[in-house]
DNA sequence: TCTGCTGCCGAAAAGCTTTTCGGAACCGTA
DNA sequence: TACGGTTCCGAAAAGCTTTTCGGCAGCAGA
């Protein structure tokens, strides 16, 4: 009546999504050969294709993905399973993965367990139910968790926190290589007093960075100064254990600890104690979260394990898995990165 | 051949996934009968629904969401839309969400814009195409965003940053009443002489709360102890305010934070200047962010948003919305939470 | 001019579920 | 026995895209 066009170009304003159908009418040809046009199949002329890329293109068309995963089998989504209650692993691991997938073409279903298997046997179905091209899974840990089994029809890969089943594909942290670089940081620092304190000794990622540590002061021809202080991973242990560290060996000029919580710890205590830090002392964590590390005074040194790098990886390994290629099996560690700050190296 | 039984009765072991007409051949009925058997329509004789349900049951059959959502035009899946790089709202968010959609039922594609407006309309496009029912945009800040107009298909929920446009429905935290419940807290335990540092005054967040802490320590009869002392988001600001506070106004006994990371810089340079916290000043911030807040000495109280609240709350709106009923526009804002620690009150 | 081939296009089926509507069986009543 | 009504069940269509295959037209060669 009022309007100022017969047709809006701009197409259905979102009242009624957009068909092939709809495409072909407009370019005068049949759905097959729209669709054909469309997908680059080899059976159109040219011109016939740019009349109906032109239509899709005026009519703002976009293919409804349900109907073209209901004849494919694929359905381009992939489930990312997650036990991460914080979102510190899951988010960097979530956003390597959009890089790799190609943001647009793979969507990502996003599933919190909260560590309960019940939900996620739950949501693992609700997943699969959906169609799910593939399944990354993250761990809050890097020990081994229960496999979700073989008879999943989808690629799956461990990220974070490996299957406790080899013939998975798991992809963790090297927090072996992890430990071995912090001492070879602060050796090549000049650093030969070298204490430890960690956290939780259940916890792989505690031993596996102690098992680094030990080769490189080994290596270095150095000894670690006092035992390897293991507790939970909190600031609070930090100071402590650092009080008794800088009680029983004072000539301590440097301490690697097993997280940036208890790195912070460290750092309160040896102020405290009136050492100066790097000056008297280096202190470095791992993990690399920067809420810890670039607000502390000073900032703190840390290894950071490179979790974009790893979901980018695992999706990575989905994809191959999808096209048919063998991605092999077995547990697969990613290096880690030195991030050197304040607390290990003096300012100039 | 070496098989123990003629058909397995776990049902294809993820070959071919269980169909409807593999259900209706079981039990000998047709496929529109044993849809209605299933989805609990009344034509159907229960005898007959028994049996149809124990069939699926026996092929652990679950229907293909694919499929019904392209008749149904309801896909079941909400997309959630975030910049929040480092998942601290998000993933709160999410729980909450899950919650609200009852885990299974609906599930939630994840997309990172990453602060970038490009990329979030080419989610925004990705996750319509996908035909998702219903969209819940989360900020990284409460200062209101743009809006993603108003030609969207589904109903959109903006979580913790508002929609600037006062049409579309937004959910944030009351900062407002924070502040207010902040001073309520301190006045109430015994403090007199509160003094107030924030952050980066550019934040909705940072005016809000402070707007509360004037409003509440004026119906107190308390003035605030010199200025509001804004200028980032830090640690290290945190500690540098402190210092000039406690040069200047000695007298000093409590310190309002504009978030834990403030609050912990504060504490640092109180134990510096040789102040007891919470007796001789009582220290506390906002977001009540765990792995700042509890490790701290002493703990710090804060107060907290209510994120996994607001997360569920938006869910349920984009619920009712597609279910027809109005939920509303402008901006709502949702009570925040004290979590009283050792920063305020002394232990017994 | 006729045959055969190539190049394009379109009809139709497949993929799976839900819903509508027609029809069959059964029961009770006239 | 015949008929009306109720109760269930099943055939078929709709929803949208992709793929297969048949067919048509046009052209070249005989």
């Amino acid at each position: 009546m009022a309007g100022t066009e017969q047709v809006s170009a701009s197409g259905e304003r979102g009242q009624r999504p957009v068909t092939l159908t709809d495409v072909a009418r407009l370019a005068g040809v049949s759905i097959a050969t729209a669709s054909k046009a469309l997908n680059g199949r080899d059976q159109v002329a040219p011109a016939t294709r740019q009349k109906v890329i032109a239509a899709a293109d005026r009519l703002a068309f976009s293919p409804n993905p349900l109907a073209r995963g209901l004849l494919a089998g694929r359905t381009g989504t992939v489930g990312l399973l997650t036990s991460d209650l914080v979102g510190r692993f899951v988010i960097p691991i979530l956003m390597g993965a959009e890089d790799a997938f190609g943001a647009g073409k793979i969507n990502v279903f996003l599933c919190d367990a909260r560590g309960d298997a019940i939900r996620e046997q739950h949501h693992l179905r609700a997943l699969l139910s959906r169609r799910v091209d593939g399944l990354i899974v993250v761990g809050e840990r890097t020990d081994p968790r229960p496999s979700l089994g073989k008879d999943i029809p989808v690629p799956v890969v461990y990220a974070y926190a490996p299957s406790d089943d080899p013939s998975d594909l798991s992809l963790t942290p090297d927090n072996t290589t992890a430990g071995r670089i912090a001492v070879e940081h602060l050796v090549g620092s000049g650093r030969t007093r070298i204490a430890h304190i960690s956290g939780d000794p259940g916890y792989a990622a505690a031993r596996a960075r102690a098992a680094g540590i030990e080769a490189a002061l080994g290596e270095a021809g150095l000894e670690r100064i006092g035992d390897v202080l293991f507790s939970e991973w909190s600031e609070r242990w930090g100071r402590d254990a650092a009080a008794l560290l800088l009680t029983q060996h004072p000539d301590i000029d440097a301490v690697v600890c097993g997280s940036d919580q208890i790195a912070r710890g460290v750092l309160d205590t040896a102020r405290d104690f009136g050492r100066a830090v790097p000056e008297d002392i280096a202190v470095m964590g791992f993990d690399n979260w920067e809420v810890l590390t670039t607000n502390s005074r000073p900032e703190l040194t840390s290894i950071d394990a490179n979790l974009q790098e790893l979901g980018r990886t695992a999706a990575q390994r989905v994809f191959a898995a999808l096209d048919g290629v063998d991605v092999g099996s077995g547990t697969q560690y990613l290096p880690p990165r030195l991030v050197i700050r304040g607390s290990t190296i003096a300012r100039r």
